[in-house]
Parts: C-alpha cells; sequence; structure tokens
DNA sequence: ATTCCTGCCTTTTTT
DNA sequence: AGGCAGGAAT
C-alpha cells in the first residue's frame, strides 16, 4: 500500500485534530510527554501517532511497542489501529499490558536469566497461599504476621525493585519480611512460577543485564509508548527506560490528576518529574475536553484545581453548558438507593439506553443496597468487580488441573486439586507428603508418584495419593495427543469434578456447571482463534492468556445499567452518571488507618475521575446518615460536592418525597396513580414524579427550611435552621459553626 | 474428613 | 451486617 493511501485510510486529515493534537502525533524522534485531559481524545492521538511512524516514516510495524494497563485498552487499541491501518500491519504492532508484553519478552529471552519457558503466573490467590505456606514453613505465627499483610510488604519490595537482599532493614518486622520473601522467591522459582510483580521485575533485570539478549531485547523497539503513564511503578518505568536506553524514543501519554493507584505501587512523580529524566522531552498538553457538558467540566476542574502539586492544566469545552448537576440529599442509604433508582426508570422511560447509565460508588461495599432496589423494580444491572469469573472456585479448580498437567511442579494447585472433588486426602496426609517432598527436594506431585518410600503414612492414603498421580499422568499423556477443550472434557469427566456437582443438584451446583461450560467455550473460542492465525492450539498457550486475563470481560450486550466503584470507572464514560455516596468520610474515604494527605490527595484526584466520567447529566447524592459496618455513621456532605460552582448545581432533596409518604395513603399519590408501564410496584413512596422536585423553592420551603434541618451557604458552610420565614422574600435564620447566627435569604441557601 | 460455629475485619485491586 | 478463615465437634 502507497504511504500516502495509507495516510488517508489512516484518516490523518489536520481537520480530524486539533493543534495540540497534531502536534502529537507528528512528533517523531525523542522523548514525547502528553498531558492528556479527561476526555481530550488521548487514544486518538496515541494511535493515529503510531499510524503516522508507519505510514509517513516507514518504520516496520513490528518495532513499534505499545503498552497499556489493562487489557481492555489493550484490546481497544489494537482494534483502532486496526481500521486504521488494516489487519496485516496492525498484527505485527506489539500492543499490549505491561504484564502480557512481559510475559512474551520472557517467555523469548528468559532462559538467560533462569527462567523456564513455561513458567505458570500466579495470581493473587495464588500469591497469597504460597505466602501462607512460606510463613508456616518458618514457623512464624500467623496471627502475629498475617500473610496478608507481609504480601503487601513483599509487593511492594518487587514494586520498588528490590529483591530479598537490596531490602532495607530498619527494623525487627522488615527481617521477618525478609525471609519471608526470600522463602517466597524460592517457592515461587521451585514451583516454576512468576507473579505478577515478577512479570516486570525479571524483564527489568533482563533488560538491564549485559547479556546478548539484553542487547537483542534493547534492539527490538525503536518506538515504544505507554498510555496511562500516570499509574506506572517505579519498576514499570525503570523497564520503559531500560527499553528505550539506546535511542530515548519513549512517548509517554497520561494525566496526573487521574493518578488513583498509588496504593498499588504507582508513583505519580513519574509524571510530574518526566522533564528531570528528559530535560529535552516536547510536552503537550491536550486541554480540550470533548466530552462532557460545560457544567460537568466545570464542576470536575473545581474540584481538581485544589490538588497540590499537579502539573499546571485548564481543561476547558466548547459543549453547551447543558443540564445542571443535581446535588440530591437523602436521609439513608435506602432512601438515597430508592431515589436514585427511580431517577434511573425515569430516564430509561425516556429512552436513555440502560447502558449509558452508570452508578458509581467508593466502595463495593455500597452496592448491596443498590443491587437490592434495582432487583425490586426490575431493572437489568451488572456489577463489574466483586468476584469475578476467573475467580470463582470452580473456575480456579478446573484451571488448577490443568495447571497441574502443564507444570507438575506447581504445588499451589497440587494442594488446590488433590482433594477436589473429595477423595479422602486429608490436611494430615498432604502435611506428611508435604515433609516427605521438601526432605527430597522435589514437588508434591512427583513425591506423590513415589509415596510408597514413605513409611509414615496409611496403606489407604498411599492408594489414594497413587490414584491421584495415576489421574494427572493420565491427563498429561492425553495433552499430548488432544486439543486443549478434549483434554477439558476428559479432565471434567475422570477427575470426578462433573459427577461431583450434578450428584447434589443444587441451585449452586447448577450454575457452577454453566460457569463451566461457560469455560469450556473459552477454549472453543481460543482454538478458533488460533486456527485463523494458523497456530497450534497448546494448553500452554491457552493458561497464559487465561492468567493475564483476570478481567472479568463482562459481555455487555446485554442492556443494563453497570453499578461500579469509581477506580472502576477510569477511562469509561456514560451519559448518564450517579456519583452516590458522598459523604465525608465516604468519599473521602477515611478510617483510624487512613487518613494521610496523600490519601487525601488521592480521593481528590478520584472525586475527578468520578465527575469527568458524565457526558450529559450527572446527579450527585449523599446520605445524612447510612450504616457501615453494622452501626450508623451520620456524615456531612463530601468536601467534593461543596468545591462544585453553584452555579453548575440543582439541589434536590428526597425529603419531600418521604414527607408525602408519609403524610398521604399511598393510593393518593400521584406517582402511584399512573405507575410505569412494566414497572415493579413502587416501595415507601420513593419513585415521585419529577414534578415533586421542582426547583421552585417555595414547594419544598417548608421541610427543607424547617427548625433543625442542616443547610449549607457558599461562604459560611453547613448550618442549622434555628428559624424561618416564609413568604415571597422567605429568609431563613441558623447557625453556623465559627460565624454565628444569621439570617439569610432562602434563595443563598442550599437544603443539606 | 467433613461440618458447623465462632470470632475477626472490613478501600480502592488495571495485571 | 456479612463473609471468611480457623478451630472444635461429630
Amino acid at each position: 500500500m502507497k504511504a500516502r493511501e495509507m495516510l488517508s485510510r489512516a484518516g490523518m486529515q489536520s481537520s480530524e485534530l486539533n493543534s495540540p493534537q497534531a502536534d502529537a502525533v507528528a512528533h517523531v524522534d525523542g522523548p514525547l510527554l502528553v498531558f492528556a485531559g479527561a476526555g481530550s481524545g488521548k487514544t486518538r492521538v496515541i494511535t493515529y501517532r503510531i499510524a503516522n511512524l508507519v505510514a509517513t516514516h516507514r518504520v516496520p510495524p513490528y518495532r513499534i511497542l505499545a503498552v497499556t494497563f489493562t487489557n481492555k485498552a489493550a484490546s481497544e487499541m489494537r482494534s483502532r489501529l486496526e481500521s486504521l491501518l488494516g489487519p496485516d500491519i496492525s498484527r505485527d504492532l506489539w500492543v499490549g499490558t505491561f504484564h502480557a508484553t512481559c510475559a512474551k519478552l520472557l517467555r523469548l529471552y528468559g532462559a538467560s536469566i533462569g527462567v523456564g519457558k513455561n513458567f505458570l503466573v500466579y495470581d493473587a490467590q495464588d500469591q497469597k497461599t504460597l505466602v501462607t505456606r512460606v510463613v508456616r514453613e518458618l514457623g512464624l505465627d500467623e496471627r502475629e504476621y498475617p500473610p496478608r499483610t507481609l504480601l503487601g510488604a513483599i509487593q511492594k519490595q518487587k514494586q520498588d525493585g528490590r529483591g530479598p537482599d537490596e531490602m532495607n532493614i530498619d527494623s525487627y518486622s522488615d527481617r521477618t519480611v525478609r525471609s519471608v520473601y526470600a522463602a517466597y522467591e524460592a517457592a515461587l522459582r521451585a514451583a516454576n512460577a512468576v507473579d505478577f510483580e515478577d512479570l516486570i521485575l525479571l524483564t527489568v533485570r533482563l533488560v538491564e543485564s549485559n547479556s546478548e539478549e539484553a542487547e537483542s531485547i534493547r534492539r527490538r523497539f525503536d518506538f515504544v509508548l505507554v498510555d496511562e503513564f500516570q499509574d506506572t511503578n517505579a519498576t514499570q518505568y525503570r523497564l520503559l527506560r531500560a527499553l528505550t536506553r539506546d535511542h530515548r524514543n519513549l512517548c509517554v501519554v497520561g494525566d496526573d490528576d487521574q493518578s488513583i493507584y498509588r496504593w498499588r505501587g504507582a508513583d505519580v512523580r513519574n509524571i510530574r518529574g518526566y522533564k528531570l529524566d528528559f530535560p529535552d522531552a516536547v510536552v503537550i498538553k491536550l486541554e480540550q475536553n470533548y466530552r462532557s457538558t460545560a457544567h460537568i467540566v466545570s464542576a470536575a476542574l473545581a474540584i481538581i484545581a485544589k490538588s497540590y502539586g499537579r502539573e499546571a492544566k485548564q481543561l476547558w469545552t466548547a459543549n453547551d453548558a447543558g443540564a445542571p448537576i443535581e446535588l440530591v440529599a437523602a436521609r439513608d442509604e435506602r432512601d438515597e438507593a430508592g431515589y436514585v433508582i427511580g431517577r434511573i426508570r425515569e430516564a430509561v422511560a425516556a429512552g436513555v439506553d440502560r447502558r449509558q447509565i452508570a452508578l458509581f460508588y467508593r466502595v463495593h461495599a455500597q452496592s448491596r443496597v443498590f443491587e437490592e432496589a434495582l432487583r425490586a423494580s426490575n431493572l437489568p444491572y451488572r456489577i463489574v468487580g466483586g468476584m469475578k469469573f476467573y475467580e470463582r472456585a470452580e473456575i480456579k479448580d478446573a484451571l488448577a488441573y490443568l495447571r497441574l498437567v502443564a507444570n507438575p511442579k506447581s504445588d499451589v494447585d497440587f494442594v488446590r486439586v488433590v482433594n477436589t472433588p473429595a477423595r479422602g486426602i486429608g490436611d494430615t496426609t498432604i502435611e506428611r507428603l508435604s515433609q516427605f517432598a521438601r526432605a527430597n527436594d522435589e514437588s508434591l506431585l512427583s513425591a506423590a508418584s513415589h509415596v510408597h518410600e514413605l513409611g509414615e503414612l496409611g496403606a489407604a492414603a498411599k492408594k489414594k495419593l497413587a490414584a491421584f498421580c495415576a489421574l494427572i499422568e493420565q491427563l498429561a499423556s492425553s495433552a499430548a495427543e488432544m486439543t486443549p477443550t478434549a483434554l477439558f472434557d476428559e479432565m471434567i469427566e475422570k477427575s470426578g469434578y462433573a459427577n461431583a456437582l450434578s450428584a447434589d443438584r443444587t441451585v449452586e451446583n447448577e450454575t457452577r456447571l454453566e460457569n463451566l461450560k461457560e469455560l469450556r467455550g473459552s477454549f472453543l473460542d481460543f482454538e478458533a482463534e488460533m486456527k485463523a492465525l494458523g497456530e497450534t492450539p497448546t494448553l500452554e498457550a491457552y493458561l497464559e492468556r487465561v492468567s493475564l486475563q483476570t478481567n472479568g470481560d463482562t459481555p455487555d450486550s446485554a442492556s443494563s445499567v453497570t453499578l461500579m466503584t469509581v477506580h472502576g470507572a477510569k477511562g469509561l464514560e456514560f451519559d448518564v452518571v450517579f456519583l452516590t455516596g458522598m459523604e465525608e468520610d465516604m468519599f473521602p474515604y477515611r478510617n483510624a488507618q487512613h487518613n494521610s494527605d496523600e490519601e487525601m490527595e488521592e480521593e481528590r484526584r478520584l472525586a475527578y475521575v468520578a465527575v469527568t466520567r458524565a457526558r450529559k447529566k450527572l446527579v450527585v447524592t449523599h446520605a445524612a446518615s447510612r450504616q457501615v459496618f453494622g452501626t450508623t455513621r451520620t456524615n456531612r456532605p463530601s468536601r467534593f460536592v461543596r468545591d462544585i460552582p453553584t452555579h453548575c448545581i440543582q439541589t434536590a432533596s428526597t425529603r419531600l418525597a418521604s414527607i408525602v409518604a408519609e403524610s398521604e395513603p399511598h393510593w393518593s399519590r400521584p406517582a402511584f396513580r399512573k405507575p410505569l408501564a412494566g414497572a415493579a410496584p413502587p416501595q415507601e413512596g420513593r419513585y415521585v414524579d419529577r414534578e415533586y422536585f421542582s426547583d421552585d423553592t417555595a414547594s419544598d420551603f417548608a421541610p427543607a427550611f424547617r427548625k433543625g434541618a442542616r443547610v449549607m451557604h457558599e461562604r459560611f458552610g453547613i448550618g442549622e435552621v434555628r428559624r424561618s420565614d416564609p413568604g415571597e422574600n422567605a429568609t431563613v435564620t441558623a447557625f453556623f459553626q465559627g460565624w454565628g447566627e444569621k439570617k439569610i435569604l432562602a434563595k443563598f441557601l442550599r437544603p443539606l
């Protein structure tokens, strides 16, 4: 294909890009830093730049590496590149997550640093299991050193690029961490496994070494691009620098205002300090927002403006002001849920696609109330996060069998399935086998294969273990001559797993069988895909994909409302967003351990992320009281809410609805007289027609400003009503902390 | 070996 | 409040 043709196919007319976007796309050699504000067309810039490198500058596609954090982002980028450049070229580009890219490099070159070709990737659960085992073997008290905490400490070391011997030891507990870390590493290597951190860290060591392999990897890519750069941790950044050491063609794209993963090791300083490492870097800021209404952009900007140390940016939009942001005060979480669900039904009735509606909360625990309300009103919804497909026990069990077949050294998998389904191999047996295995320096499966040498084990136990070994061996020999799907079928049958589930026909087991069927479907998909690429589908390749695809890859084909945490919402956008639980101590989230300045900063950025997800309509809710971990808590509205300029906001309250509900028999209430078609009967008067929330202050003056009610004033903050005088120029006398009693025109007050 | 109970802890979790 | 892990009971 000719370059010009490719360019036009890439849609690269300047009219499609604004000026900073075009500058970023046109940049070729040397370091480039792009600050991409929310909704500023970041993905477009990255993909166009890649297209430009290939089409105009004739860079071979296989010499370009684009790194993302999520599989989803990677596949989106890939498909956009495919439509720009066509399948032949895009196939050769390296587009993938940090982890997938590193796994690929390790499989190609890892031998030189002692990483076998068929290593497994252990997920969070496996890691914890392994740490627990190590803790026990070291004879440590699990109560004093919870495996969870230790694993966290180990991960932190790894994310900072330190091995056990490179740790800073400041206390006795550091010493403990170090010894657990060392033993954990040894256990991983013995199992021929790596964890997520290893994927990065081992690749860094590989690329930084002086080996021939390091040289080849560094020569492999002429251009490296990174998306969501603000989310990189120390090791990931080190990797990027090592990969581009010789040419410095490192293009990073991100937004320090959207850095919300500090607690996972992400370091905003990577983006904020990029200039220090690359003083000659070209810096481009994308500040025009194409996504949201002007009201939403102003609100977002007001929230983030108070952030400290941020790179100066001024997000703006040419879009219309749009509908005001609604701020709704609810009594408690149930009131809040009822109100939100009512509003969602309204929106759906008005023709909004359910897929364009999202409900955010700070923590998962808040989802339950919403879920119940959604179910009660028959609204289809999906929850992102929570228990993911690949985390379900039956899926992990099935995969553990196959992983054990692929990698007989994987003790974690052995322990998982040796007695699943129950085969009468109990803890005592496994404990003795472990000791035996340790004494002989071999894996559990291998120890079990010559278990007859183990004196202190009962004959019955030996027989059972031998039978299990035979099962795995049989499956292993099948693996050599079968397709992965056929092997899966055989495993499910021969292991007795399917039988155990169908024997006891409970609803849960039905679901589990369904899930296994779905897993089988993923084997079929995998085989079809590999066939299309002309490759042989191997079990190992399948397992690799699955271990890096922990994402719940929810098919959003179903038309559902989406519920998720704000973290889960990053990178997404919706027409209508409900941002719930906007109270102090909920959002910003705070408890005894979590209240540092840094954390507060991150909460602020999180609020910014939340607000910028909305395209057309944002409804913010907060509850006066809520049940948290069994106790009732009363909270003021979030500081972030108070940061939103009042001219963007329209306040409402669910209170009028409840007053109507209490004072009138339900059949006489307007909302009940004409229920929405197909809707479940409303409960407790929460589903009230919108007219009831009209912004006409007179109609809800009395309840909103009755004595004792809380109100907010732009200057004086939150106050308590002492006295109110309705009428044309209604006034309210209220007490404000730090200001005393003030008499104020009601229109300057917001009921809370 | 399995089951049941009690006591614990509770953010966010791209891979 | 609820889910889970560890320990006791069967």
